[in-house]
DNA sequence: GCGAAATTCTATAGAGTTATAGAATAATCG
DNA sequence: CGATTATTCTATAACTCTATAGAATTTCGC
């Protein structure tokens, strides 16, 4: 317990803004942003609709931290995968890897993020999309790598392979189950397998 | 031009109908289910909002047929690949291009049931979950034939290749100028691609 | 324990939404 | 043309939702 003591002091104040935001991801992965109601995430925590106005300035203020959690270290760990010395295929790996291990733990801020961000402002919005095109390039990036080295086929492009990998990856978080500890797992699995193979 | 003549004849109410439920699966994909208001779909259409209910009880409504209309052929389809004489790997690709084909014409229906399903009415929403799980069951036993035959590895479960495969193609339906005619087969060329090679 | 700050509450304004009722207009058919 | 039917319109009831204002309560440092 007493490794504990080291950490960063966390506030009442965070801890209990991290809670508001939680029930707010829990929600808009539920019903959607525009289908749930400030009154549905008050339920969720047990307080008055009202009260959550104290923590966000509108509704959209609490999809973007939602959203904004959902996305964060996407691009910085894609750029660590891409700049470390491992081959293509290992690159690919960790990619896969490291786009799905964020649904252990954070499983409605990445829905979120995947399905709603579309209902953010316009300047969060954009923010989102660049970094989504970053994000894309890089993977579009390490199969050109392995293509140029010929460990990857060169007969498609490689940013329509990036959006199929990258596709059937987003299209797993919604799987039934994909949450469960063990099914975050299996569904890496799967899908290295086959994009790998599918990348000869 | 006589050739029109010997289409059954489209009733001026049928017509009317089908540019109301076009502009309702148009809005619902921009805005979403619960984003899009009645009011949006009439502006759409240049009249009243209404005006819309001489044509559906509720907005409810108004998405199923939508959805109805984005999901229809898909299971009927997928039966008629897995029944014909051909070999698994036909068969895949088959299936593929069956569930890509209808976004070169209804690329908003598809992708209004696919993102807005979850809003139907229970009953609706029952019959369509039914419907997506046999849709699933006839792919994942088009790839067990060919792991049983040989076509197929066998180190993966036929129900998580097929879940790839499938999210891989819904993923697509969201590319940008996915809809444009050309960019349609393409997709369907690269998926065909990737997943006959990491069936191998 | 006491005062200040943090947090939650009650109450409500104001805007937007779905859906209904019934009148008005347009189309159609004998 | 005139009557019947089909379609759209105006007007509005009833409801829900976001957000604000200010009071009440809780928490916390001293």
């Amino acid at each position: 317990m007493t490794e504990l003591l080291l950490l960063p002091p966390v506030r009442p104040t965070q801890r209990r803004m991290a809670q508001i935001v939680d029930a707010a991801a829990a929600v808009f992965a539920q019903k959607g942003y525009h289908g749930a109601s400030t009154q549905d995430i008050a339920d969720q925590l047990g307080m008055r609709q009202a009260s959550l106005y104290y923590y966000f300035g509108s509704k959209e203020e609490a999809l973007a931290a939602v959203c904004r959690i959902g996305v964060e270290g996407y691009v910085a760990r894609a750029r660590t995968v891409a700049a470390s010395p491992i081959s293509a295929r290992q690159k690919v790996s960790a990619l896969i890897r490291s786009h799905l291990s964020p649904m252990h733990d954070r499983a409605d801020y990445v829905r979120v993020f995947l399905t709603q961000r579309q209902f953010l402002p316009t300047t969060a919005r954009r923010r989102v999309r660049a970094a989504a095109r970053a994000y894309e390039a890089i993977v579009a990036s390490v199969i050109d790598a392995g293509v140029a080295d010929r460990s990857f086929r060169d007969d498609l492009d490689s940013v329509e392979i990036a959006f199929t990998i990258l596709g059937a990856c987003n299209a797993a978080t919604a799987w039934p189950g994909a949450v469960a500890a063990l099914s975050v797992e299996r569904t890496i699995t799967v899908i290295d397998a086959m994009m790998l193979r599918a990348l000869r």
